[in-house]
DNA sequence: CGCGGATTTGAACGGAGTCAATCCGCGTGG
DNA sequence: CCACGCGGATTGACTCCGTTCAAATCCGCG
């Protein structure tokens, strides 16, 4: 697993509504959450935004900066959150010293990539109730993953910003919530879900279209 | 610029259609295009895919496999290319032993995660119109870099890879080309495409709507 | 020539967006 | 303690953009 802390860097706390940086502000460090969750926005000259990644506790976040120096999207906390800050130099001459981080660093960002993709292919080829399926399973598997129940767990985002990270509207992520619930697949109210039917909703994604 | 030269590797020849890697196949290098043209392509388990990437020369691709040691999408070439092969075991040791190749390949992993985001917020946030501009003003600039003409250039793709990349059906993509046609935006016969106005592409993307 | 894939174009459809009303939960202040 | 306000969430009715289906044309190439 990820983990810095032979670098002697002490965790720092941030607010909830928090950026932790803004686009367009010089790139300086890398974060790993300890406690918490961020979600990273990405800006449209006119005002949109989208919401790009949504991180949990032990993961990376804050590679977009290195390519130009400069961050190109916001990283904004989602609560109260303990967040290490690893400053970029301290990074790279632990990189150099060491090949163990050096090939940890780099599954990293591949991971990141991976990451990324995931989500181009699903706003790319995915009907709205299978993104809504897929983000949910995706949510179960990383709550498991950091040994949280992975049947029941607490929404971060709001409907707006779930929306906007799979592409879709408010109105219609909340209407894909009621219609699973109605089907039997989950239970929610307000933020915490539980997955009641989790095979059904794998079958969502798998079951080809006509 | 990048450069690996000093890895004292040969370019290797592949021919259209070919395929440099398959999604599940073991993770061994990557890639540095030469001459030629790539698409990346990922799947979904029933037969849908999408085109994630559309790499030119002077660009890395294939750094997917590195996170769980295999790859996770396709990459397949568009036109007889010629594309160095770099060993991921040979880039390591490279990167262990000079900071300079270990920084500008972060900095290399830092672009791809960079041009994924601008993807997802094309995919997310942008109309069908929106899409299709930004998409010619990137192969602009891209051509521009590598020191071809900014304002005609051929699409290496056909309109439903266009599509795919881009979220779109074919139909779509081939209606904004002649849509843009008649609005003096562009000239299109085939592949070719030429940028006539290249300030109202622009606007296509920065106004608001409503 | 003639075939097959790529492209264009039209007509009709439908899924997600838009607009609007209402509800809910919660904190705040009278 | 309760009224109020406010942001988030739900739900319905209607709209519209992009898809689907279909037909025609183009074009490279054996």
């Amino acid at each position: 697993m990820w983990d810095l802390s032979l670098l002697g860097l002490s965790d720092r706390r941030f607010k909830e509504g928090q950026a932790l940086y803004r686009s367009g502000e010089v790139f300086d460090s890398v974060y790993v959450i300890r406690v918490g969750f961020v979600k990273t926005v990405a800006l449209l000259e006119d005002g949109r935004e989208q919401v790009t990644g949504f991180y949990m506790p032990c993961e990376l976040f804050g590679l977009d900066g290195i390519a130009s120096g400069r961050h190109r999207i916001d990283a904004v906390v989602l609560a109260n959150s303990e967040i290490c800050v690893v400053p970029y130099h301290r990074l790279k001459s632990c990189q150099s010293q060491s090949r163990a981080i050096q090939n940890l660093l780099n599954r990293m960002f591949s991971r990141e990539i991976v990451r990324e993709q995931h989500m181009l292919l699903m706003l790319g080829s995915m009907r709205a109730e299978e993104r809504v399926a897929a983000f949910l399973l995706d949510l179960s598997e990383r709550y498991r993953e950091l040994g949280f129940s992975a049947s029941e767990f607490m929404l971060r985002l709001t409907r707006q910003e779930i929306g906007s990270l799979l592409g879709l509207k408010l109105e219609t992520v909340s209407r894909i919530f009621s219609r699973f619930h109605k089907s039997g697949l989950i239970e929610v109210e307000g933020r915490r879900v539980r997955l009641v039917n989790r095979e059904a909703l794998r079958l969502i994604l798998v079951q080809s279209r006509t």
